[in-house]
DNA sequence: ATGAAAGCGCTAACAC
DNA sequence: GTGTTAGCGCTTTCAT
């Protein structure tokens, strides 16, 4: 029942806590014979270190946070990768919501870093890019990795995809299918990946020599209904689209959901292509050509360079982002126009 | 910079320590006049008690574990109504990853529960029916409260839906429509929602005489793949089903895919009904018919519970499981039969 | 109703 | 290479 301290085990390993100390925390300094004595001590007696104790006495606190606000593939999976690397690592991973609408968020922020000891927290769009929340944090001297922020992009870590190459590589399938006439539907603007799909697609179609008709570029949000929107604008055009590229799979939904209801055959009568590879993008019927991003990958990429870096009184300098590269995922949604 | 601590604000506040954290926890033996002073002093100085010093001194943690292996809508709606109960009473959120196919389960948990300091520990299926999870927890002294558990239901706190109720008002919404041949596509056996949904099945055909025909009924795990696999049974029947009962969402996604794979139109042609009510439940076409559960809800009142009884010794006796309502949503993809 | 003293289990800063 | 001594910021217990 009462649970082993770190002078339990330095007892019965005839050493000081300190040493004990040492070698849980694989530091140097220790002859090997002694180390190994306290491990297997450690071993026998179940010792684990509790976590509040260190983060209260050390400057590390063996935790990582993430920000999470919804509930979307996206954040679940990187959440997840997050997950699996800090529990490797003998870390443990705090969720926190962080509501940027909150009428003070300043307050919410300060709440956070001032009651919480986490060595570092992970962020997604769009809280990645608040001035407020980075302030705060940076303010306590918690060090955030950010997962495709659009701003202030020199400020510490980032991990991200190549989203242009990637729109690129997409809207260039689409090309290849025979595709002249492809309607794109943008994410918000103020998300660094909608910006840069946007510049992919028209890269694309200038590697062909074409013009991309402003009509065929429909605004939204990345969320379902404003997919449906751009649909229905796109397809009552006077010479709608054979193709439609949604910024990502939740929009891409929406556009076979809108064909589908007007009677259209997909990819018959209109190819689709989305972004992202959520689930249901292969369960659908057909299937949905699509971009995967290796989400849980790169939840993990962010936690590990937090806990790398945890303990470290300076930041190893702004390493470039981290890039992870994207995969065409081409189902039954594209195919060549009529 | 340097944080602000709880002498800080005794001394500001002309008063003992102690006299300060009485007010930070709402206890009661002080002077309105003074609790007044102290709440003062502590918004001004922006005091937020450390929660790693509260668990290291105390007997509660102010921090709750949610057990998370996959990324499931199911999983991560609870998640997130967790995490908004705990965020709003000032708790925080703890994700751990249990695996229950490890090679040593038992030490797994062991170090969870002696590292970590949390005050309870929310459960989903299948891990929420681990013998060797529930020990661990039990042994430790970690109350743990289940959502939908399957076995050892006198073991502490359960939060539910009545899911014979729903399946037999979903049945009953097919029979309404005029289907007579209902197939149904069953979750894994050992899950306890499986189970009563198709009691709920069973009964609803009972209410109007009919007699399940066996062929009718056929296995799945609650995987998209199993959905495939039963759709592709029924349908292969000499006299098919008119309509199918998916008992979750993702494998009626599935029933529908293989349906119109097979050239048949839903609902024309086949009438689909799901469960859960997932995100992509409303972004088909035709929509799924399906029962919402509120996964939110019962993720926010299992957190509820948690940390009402942090602090307390004993746990107030085995309360009746916190049962709520499903709703049934009816979309495109029931209509009469033929 | 309030306060003083004693830890909780660990790491930090030094000694040796 | 190893041990000693102090805390970290709270809650606890026990006085008053």
């Amino acid at each position: 029942m009462a649970s082993v301290t770190i002078t339990d085990v330095a007892r019965r390993a005839g050493v000081s806590m300190k040493t004990v100390s040492r070698v849980m925390n694989a530091e140097p300094h220790v002859r090997q014979e002694v180390r190994e004595k306290v491990l297997h001590v450690a071993r026998e007696l179940r010792y684990r270190p509790k976590v509040s104790a260190r983060s209260l006495a050390g400057a590390r606190s063996y935790q990582v946070g993430f920000a999470l606000n919804v509930v979307s593939p996206y954040a679940m999976h990187a959440q997840l990768g997050a997950l699996r690397a800090c529990h490797d690592r003998g870390f443990h991973l705090v969720v926190e919501p962080i509501d940027l609408s909150s009428p003070d968020l300043a307050s919410d922020m300060e709440a956070l870093v001032n009651g919480l000891a986490i060595d570092g927290m992970i962020l997604l769009p769009p809280v990645c890019d608040d001035a407020v929340v980075l302030g705060a944090l940076d303010e306590a001297g918690i060090p955030c990795v950010r997962l495709a922020p659009a701003t202030a992009r020199e400020r510490g870590p980032i991990v991200e995809v190549d989203d242009e190459g990637a729109a690129r590589i997409i809207t260039d399938h689409l090309l290849d299918l025979g595709h002249r006439r492809i309607g794109l539907i943008q994410g918000p603007p103020n998300h660094a990946a909608s910006v840069r799909r946007l510049e992919g697609f028209r890269k694309a179609l200038a590697g062909r020599g074409l013009q991309p008709d402003p009509a065929l570029i429909q605004p939204g949000t990345f969320y379902y209904r404003t997919g449906l929107e751009g649909a229905e604008r796109l397809l009552a055009l006077p010479d709608p689209p054979t193709a439609i590229f949604a910024s990502n799979d939740e929009m891409a939904l929406a556009v076979m959901a809108k064909a589908q209801a007007l009677g259209l055959r997909v990819p018959e009568d209109l190819s689709v292509a989305g972004f992202d590879d959520i689930a249901s993008a292969g369960m659908i019927w057909p299937g949905l050509t699509t971009m995967r991003q290796p989400m849980a990958d790169m939840g993990a990429a962010a936690a590990e360079i937090i806990i790398s870096r945890s303990g470290k009184t300076s930041a190893d300098g702004p390493a470039a982002p981290l890039r992870f590269d994207c995969e065409l995922v081409v189902r039954g949604s594209t195919a060549p126009p009529r």
